[in-house]
DNA sequence: GTGGTCTAGACCACA
DNA sequence: GTGGTCTAGACCACG
């Protein structure tokens, strides 16, 4: 279900993070859903446990998975946005340097648009609805 | 006309190459058009001369700029994206992550389709069009 | 009556025994009133009553409770603060926490000093003057 | 200049937070001041360059503190409170405890306000004002 | 030389 | 059994 790529030059402790978020995303867990324990994924992925635990405190930080002391990390069932102008603006910054990075490899507008088209409704595939 | 922030978690010399492939989209450097030497766009950014050289080095790779020796470093006249499937795979990777992200923020497919549009406006206004 | 936070990162043991000082300063609870049983408040707290037992034990050892055998817990009828140095140095290591805190949020010494002032008013307003 | 307890029950980390938090407020550190960087203060400190590490990258996150890739740390030239409807109410029920905890500890209100007043007056000088 | 990441392994508080 | 903290030691990217 969840996926590291050790080789990869970006952080494991980010790819988990990010990778949860995703699979929540999805629906695949949803809100009150138990997330797996620190020792248990740590196995599972064979990384060490303070790398699990360092994405799942990043993720509590975030206000997207919450922790019930001693029983385990639980997906947030409150788990509201809230406007926050700067990660907004870092978002569009992020945004704007992967458009410019496909125009350099050759995708024009139209392409582009596709893709993200296509990206948004991957993603909002809930398990709810299949 | 290219700005670099010291405090960013991204390296400089990323940020850099960034920001000069984004100047070139824009047409605001054309093909052919002289970059500025190491040296001087380093004390003009008051950043170290071997980020700057580290940066250029990078665009020279990526062959969006050329060194022509003694002469100094000038946009590529003859840059053409070609098929890059593992590049494009990562491309995707990253959009999904933004498209993520900006789920996370509280926008919905509307609102990130028009900040999509925005910036490919944006991004396409070439310097020539004035 | 008394709410716990399962989500809060303050043991649930500390925070009944946090409760149940403040529903006692505030005169809901009276010297030689009785405390519901352990079993009774786990329950209702749904909380396991092993954690209730401790937050018993711990109010027994400051003297603020009291466990008469076979017929149940009892507010002290003879709680008498004593000199402490070393509690009330904590308390003002405590109390300076919360203010560099304060200042950290941006209060200024004026709000700062009202909240004290509310707070403490809300907190003397005993059940007998009602 | 800052202490750690290593006896002490709150993390080492949380306690060099705190410290760190305090020097600056207290205008020892100015904005814009370098400080110690990990691997010296761990050593000052004789506690893990992790455990300082966690603790910096506490104070990052909390935007006292700005980390300038490779040079050093440094405390930020603009830190500004933002509106935080959260915290406030964290701080407010912390500020409750620690005067339910002087109340027990026999304090009267006069005594509470005086210990407040103390306080405020210990962290507002200012280096610049001596 | 600076911080960032990761591992291995240990101990502890909490429920 | 759960997560939280800490240490020791290693490697790496960045400037």
């Amino acid at each position: 279900m969840i996926r590291i790529d050790q080789r990869s030059s970006t952080p494991i402790y980010q790819q988990l993070v990010q990778e949860i978020k995703e699979v929540i995303l999805r629906g695949v867990l949803q809100p009150g859903d138990k997330l797996p324990s620190v020792r248990e994924l740590s196995v599972q992925l064979t990384i060490n446990p303070n790398t699990v635990q360092k994405s799942y405190q990043e993720l509590e930080r975030q206000k997207i998975i919450e922790n019930l002391r001693g029983k385990g990390t639980y997906v947030s069932t409150h788990y509201k946005p809230r406007e926050d102008t700067e990660k907004l603006s870092v978002l569009r910054d992020d945004l704007r340097k992967v458009l410019i990075e496909a125009h350099y490899l050759g995708l024009d507008e139209e392409k582009i648009t596709e893709m993200v088209r296509q990206l948004l409704e991957e993603l909002t595939i809930r398990e709810g609805d299949r």
